[in-house]
RNA sequence: GGGCGAAUGGCGGAAUUGGUAGACGCGCUGGUCUUAGGAACCAGUAUUGAAAGAUGUGAAGGUUCGAGUCCUUUUUCGCCUACCA
């Protein structure tokens, strides 16, 4: 090869990159007469530079962008920053600097990685959740929601983050941990703002049924979080000293009722302020607090409980009195924090009657006329109800269930109640970099809103963070302010961030406009988005909140009746890597170890030293396997970047980043330069007639498979097709080909290779002179083979392949086969049975 | 405990949706060449067998002319979720 040959991406890549930026080729509007289509991959955090994960998603993005832009589409693919929160401010007390400072120095080095990968996004069109422009319709929004009745202030107990020193929404725990701190989530009384969710409960469920074009998983995840029952509130009266004289139980299984032998109260119920003076409960409530939140405390958790001298009467027969206690497995936030306990058919309560003696009567056996008994495990299957007076014989749980409900209801003793277990939104945090809620108090504490004519409510310049606390609390030239003569004291708190990224499909939509977040007309154009990709990461909390957030937007709203935000959803895998440790335990980079074969690895700066190669994990600063994206596209530019990005793995599923790999994409552009030079000379100087027909078809197939694989996702497979476009083109190359065929046929194929590496491809094209491209189209006749291969089976074994021509019926097929000596010898003289013939595939000769 | 998904060569993964299993890439083996490079090119590469052939998609059954694909049972792994009454 010579070295003039070589493909120079970078001056290549720069060339174009400039040209786009220059002609802003990817600059969208509103137009009517085209249609739309909205592409959106989820907004960055900007933590200071890319990583691979960002490499993957905004490839994947990219690729469909552009292909839907070849196809005549106007697309809209625009990018911006979720720029509120946290570690701006963490960074900032470190580093004694402003967040808005470190912000917007991280977006400056992140736009600038972002458009060194060469995406066809719009970056007229960025946005960015921090900045004043976005937070005043934020805040406008607040107000909206507010007005329709949608939000509301309550004291309750929160999740306290005692690390992040802020409070988490229930979906923002894991594992009993903070999201983002790691750190155990405290209990704390407080007062806080909060989102009306649970109101669209049953829409937000419903809604999942016409998105037909997200993963099930994610719809399923987001069905288990609404988590919706059927069942019936049951009110129990009660025995006792104490002025109490009943107790609601929520049940789901009421016809089990005559089962009962115990009820369970939450140490959190109100009525355990009857009891809060007493020693003996106060112990007993510590003990709860201190049950581990891990796996296996939760399983292997003891049943607890706290007798009380109430007593409970069984609805169905007053003459069924049993204990009242307070469990330690009862929770106050499901339901009505009281449960009624029947041991035979349940798990918990048989551990619960087991360890306190309680009476165990089995209500439900599998077959009606068989004796049945609970050993120790409860029953929860089918059947029918015994032991239950005038409820026996029921089918469990069809009608049982329901006829014992309507009994209760037409008896007074119960109402049917659909529970979900969405709980609203605490959207209030006491962190200063976040959006601030417009709201204030009066003298009497009393809330009111901020004018809207006063928006936004900016945010006050801090110069030195202050290290506990919220820092908007000490700002008393910001918290106080007159208004007609009144003194007013501003809330303090600011919105939980999943409140910026639950809008900002809507801005993109109208990104400059000023009296609103967006405008009625682009909205109603642009929305919903045709395609969402991101992380599964999201599939609850940012995916339920963006739902929810156009819900609210709609309601009572004649002029917007958006619903859902995202039509399609695709979640991309994670970008993964060996992980690295050197003798002492300590992790070590890839850029720190090196090896000669593959397997045996040392530490670069001390080749004596043996590396233990760790499992493949998903690239994370703590283990320090990653790969840093501006590196590798320095060194291969970025069109190798992008084809090796996409092709290991489905883009839906883990890949695992690997060097050889790597090299193996720069290697494949490189061949492709040298095959475009070779082509550029053949037609130059070729002047061969009526040649190419194995170029005509070969296209033609290959722009089927790639749309095909282009429409599902399959993105690792067209990479496997252009292998072998080349693998065909290389050899073909050097046979005749007339001179308008294979101009005309290689210009299909670099718009085929366009959305992948489209430095490359746009120079191509330019070099013969093509500039207006559009996706090819596949021509049907062409897809038709003349001659094709038949396969010959005997006994559903594969014997033969043998070329006919198409349409070939069977009598033909079966005078071919009787001169093959190939199935002769397997027919050998014996009769055939019976064949199967499909046609244009193969037969089958049974004997 | 509940839910969802997966299992195919040494590795990542294909398979027109019930019809030629292993496309394509990596790795490996052998060879060619020389401007010794991050080379390039050619041939080979599921297992077994000298060959014909036989076997082969986690395991066991089943449906079918025909099963990686459909059904039943089962094992392993991954992800999500959880005292949810």
């Amino acid at each position: 090869m010579n070295f003039v040959d070589r493909y120079n991406f970078k001056v290549v890549e720069e060339k174009w990159q400039k040209f786009w930026n220059q002609n802003k080729t990817f600059s969208t509007k509103v137009d009517k007469n085209k249609k739309k289509f909205y592409c959106l991959e989820m907004f960055p955090y900007p933590s200071g530079k890319i990583h691979m994960g960002h490499v993957r998603n905004y490839t994947i993005g990219d690729v469909l962008a552009r292909y839907k832009t070849l196809q005549g589409y106007n697309v809209l693919h625009p990018m911006g920053w979720d720029s509120f929160g946290m570690p701006a401010e963490n960074a900032a007390r470190q580093n004694n600097l402003d967040p808005k400072t470190w912000t917007e120095s991280n977006i400056k080095t992140m736009r600038s990685q972002l458009k060194k990968l060469g995406l066809s996004i719009d970056w007229d069109k960025e946005i960015s959740t921090c900045s004043e422009d976005y937070y005043k319709h934020q805040q406008e929004f607040f107000l909206d929601l507010y007005d329709k009745g949608l939000v509301y202030r309550k004291e309750n107990y929160v999740n306290w983050d005692p690390v992040d020193k802020t409070v988490l929404a229930n979906e923002q725990v894991v594992d009993g941990k903070g999201w983002r701190s790691g750190a155990t989530v405290e209990r704390k009384k407080l007062n806080q703002w909060f989102f009306n969710i649970s109101k669209f409960s049953e829409d937000l469920l419903q809604g999942l049924d016409s998105l037909e074009n997200w993963p099930n998983k994610v719809k399923v995840m987001q069905k288990n979080w609404i988590g919706k029952s059927f069942g019936c509130e049951v009110e129990f009266k009660i025995e006792s000293e104490k002025p109490i004289e009943s107790i609601k139980c929520y049940t789901t299984r009421p016809d089990t009722l005559f089962g009962f032998s115990f009820l369970a109260l939450s140490v959190d119920h109100p009525l355990a302020k009857y009891y809060e003076e007493d020693k003996e409960f106060q112990k007993f409530k510590e003990e709860c607090s201190k049950t581990g939140t891990t796996e296996e405390s939760i399983a292997s958790a003891e049943k607890l409980g706290f007798k009380t001298d109430m007593i409970a009467v069984n609805p169905l027969d007053k003459n069924m009195k049993v204990p009242v206690y307070f469990a330690n497995f009862v929770l106050m936030d499901y339901g009505l924090g009281a449960v009624f306990g029947c041991p035979a058919h349940d798990q918990r309560d048989l551990d619960f009657a087991k360890k306190y003696n309680l009476k165990i009567t089995p209500v439900v056996k599998p077959e009606k006329d068989k004796d049945f008994e609970i050993n120790n495990e409860a029953y929860t299957g089918e059947g029918y109800l015994y032991n239950s007076d005038f409820l026996d014989g029921l089918k469990v749980p069809s009608e049982s269930i329901i006829k014992t409900i309507e009994f209760l209801e037409k008896s007074n003793l119960g109402t049917r109640k659909t529970n979900y277990r969405l709980k609203d939104w605490g959207i209030s945090r006491q962190r200063y970099w976040g959006c601030p809620i417009p709201m204030a108090y009066d003298e009497n504490d009393q809330p009111i809103k901020i004018p809207r004519d006063m928006l936004p409510v900016k945010l006050p310049e801090i110069e030195k963070l202050s290290n506990t606390g919220n820092p908007l609390d000490s700002e008393d030239n910001w918290k106080f302010f007159i208004l007609d003569g009144k003194k007013y004291r501003r809330e303090t708190d600011t919105l939980d961030t999943f409140v910026d990224s639950s809008w900002y499909f809507l801005r993109f939509c109208s990104p400059h406009n000023l009296d609103r977040g967006f405008t009625q007309e682009e909205a109603n154009y642009w929305m919903p988005v045709d395609q969402y990709i991101g992380g599964v990461e999201h599939a609850i909390l940012h995916l339920l909140y963006s739902r929810f957030f156009m819900q609210a937007l709609s309601y009572k709203n004649d002029d917007f009746k958006l619903k859902e935000p995202f039509d399609g959803l695709f979640t991309q895998g994670m970008v993964c890597h060996e992980t690295y440790k050197d003798q002492k335990n300590a992790w070590l980079s890839p850029d720190e170890v090196t090896s000669e074969d593959g397997k045996e690895f040392y530490k670069k700066d001390n080749p004596s030293e043996k590396i233990i190669v760790g499992p493949t994990e998903s690239m994370s600063k703590s283990k320090k396997n990653t790969i840093d994206p501006e590196n590798i596209i320095k060194s291969y530019g970025a069109d190798s970047v992008r084809l090796f990005i996409l092709s290991d793995s489905p883009p839906e599923k883990d890949v695992q980043w690997s060097d050889q790999g790597m090299m193996a994409s720069f290697k494949f552009v490189q061949k492709l330069w040298t095959l475009n030079s070779k082509i550029l000379d053949k037609i130059k100087n070729t002047d061969e007639k009526n040649t190419g027909e194995n170029l005509i078809k070969f296209t033609n197939h290959l722009i089927y498979k790639v749309t095909y694989n282009l429409e599902k996702f399959n993105y690792n497979v067209i990479v496997a097709n252009l292998y072998e476009m080349y693998n065909f083109l290389v050899k073909e190359i050097d046979k005749p080909i007339k001179k308008e065929v294979l101009i005309e046929n290689y210009k299909k194929i670099l718009v085929l290779m366009n959305p992948f590496i489209p430095h490359f491809s746009n120079e191509c094209l330019s070099s013969i002179n093509e500039d207006q491209i559009n996706w090819p189209k596949v021509s049907k006749e062409d897809l038709v083979e003349e001659e094709i291969n038949f396969v010959v089976q005997v006994n559903g074994k594969k014997r033969s392949v043998i070329k006919v021509k198409r349409d070939i019926i069977e009598k033909d097929v079966l005078e071919k086969i009787k001169l093959n000596q190939e199935i002769k010898n397997f027919i050998k003289n014996q009769e055939i049975k019976k064949t199967i013939f499909v046609p244009n595939r193969l037969v089958n000769i049974i004997i």
